[in-house]
DNA sequence: CCGGATCCGTTTCGATACTG
DNA sequence: CAGTATCGAAACGGATCCGG
């Protein structure tokens, strides 16, 4: 239990680590779209909504590699293309992710269904547990 | 439960609207103040480890006023003084931020006291509910 | 002193065009 | 398909100034 006589301080809570990796406007959409969406590759994070331009994509992904939150891989049926995937590290994000989209649907104009939401909240710790399923089964 | 089966796609999940707010490398760190820090003035903000620049920090008050995450008030007491605080929308950030403290306790090197770390983990929905308090009673 | 605003040199970002 | 190269726009940082 929380001692609110002696409450954390500002020190003891650091969150510098986190923004220097991902406290920006691109990062963790790419790893919304390895989470969520099943997309894996450099064509399909073109694909999505927001947009990004190829090269921030391709700086992105290295800081992301270099990070350890994700891996390459060549595809094993298409040896021509590559595929990324997220590491445990990468996989751990899934809690902030959807924190973050639940607040943005509490408070936000958003167009995440409300079944998902719902989900996200009631079933918080069993959605999250089914992502991580769904990454080690995806390997 | 999460249906594996029709897993929540990348359009179920929207980020945008959470990283259009705090998708930069300073917004949540004046959240972080506010919410952990007992600090609540703009001098207060600017003596933080990070050392924000003054103008940066004006500006982001200004962008977390608009988003109606933080309030400003005259100080009671000294009238000359203004300090902000929290809206609910803001408090209600207090899942994210705790996500990604305890992430980047659990990935990188942060000097975030072990002891703070277990409570936010074993006991997090009643850390979260006391930093509420705190707020609520702090007004 | 406090809470900024303004200016300015530097760094980073990002849209587009282009390439192996 | 998976990126680079380029180049203008934006953000940053540091210093300084200013009104209350």
């Amino acid at each position: 239990m929380p001692n609110l006589k002696l409450p954390p301080r500002r020190s003891d809570c650091p969150l510098n680590a986190s923004l220097e990796i991902f406290g920006d406007r691109w990062t963790l959409l790419v790893v919304r779209d390895l989470m969520f969406g099943g997309r894996c590759s450099y064509r399909d994070f073109l694909k999505a909504d927001e947009k990004i331009a190829t090269n921030i994509l391709a700086e992105r992904l290295h800081r992301l590699e270099a990070s350890g939150i994700v891996e390459k891989h060549r595809d094993v049926e298409d040896g021509r293309k590559i595929n990324y995937r997220l590491t445990e590290k990468g996989i751990d994000l899934a809690p902030v992710l959807v924190e973050m989209i639940v607040w943005a649907a509490r408070h936000e104009d958003t167009a995440a269904p409300p079944a998902v939401i719902h989900d996200m909240t009631v079933n918080r710790d069993t959605f999250i547990a089914g992502l991580r399923d769904r990454w080690k089964s995806g390997r």
